[in-house]
DNA sequence: CGTTTGACGGTCC
DNA sequence: CGGACCGCCAAAC
């Protein structure tokens, strides 16, 4: 069992698994919500993920750009693309097109 | 315990 | 439009 309580990962494991399908949020946007001030530790979060026991829908997490800028981290790079098109969101060079459609606010949905 | 790093964001040039 | 630099903050070394 892990331990990841005390932590804000564990916030935003929270947080990116309430990601609706088919949207996706950003690393600044968990930043904000949480208040972490820095969208740093989303990313470093995103990382630590994989070691997560829980499933962690971390290719619903891009950049403030809508570019898939972690899917090098994931199994193959271009998982992170396939796992958005599944949900029916359209990638185009790794960006996310309707990014403004798409786009999950945690601050305002939730 | 000091230094480096990192899946970001924003500004500057 | 793209490349470079700074700021944030915690974990890893």
């Amino acid at each position: 069992m892990s331990k990841e309580q005390p932590t804000f990962f564990f916030k935003v494991y929270n947080i990116v698994r309430q990601v609706p399908r088919g949207r996706v949020t950003t690393y600044g946007a968990v930043a904000n919500y949480l208040e972490l001030g820095s969208a740093r530790m989303v990313g470093w979060a995103m990382n630590k993920s994989f070691s997560s026991e829980k499933p962690v829908p971390a290719h619903r997490v891009v950049n403030r750009e809508g570019r898939l800028t972690g899917k090098n981290h994931f199994a193959h790079p271009n998982m992170m693309q396939e796992l958005l098109e599944n949900e029916g969101i359209v990638i185009v060079k790794d960006k996310v097109q309707n990014f403004a459609k798409v786009f999950w606010n945690p601050s305002q949905e939730l």
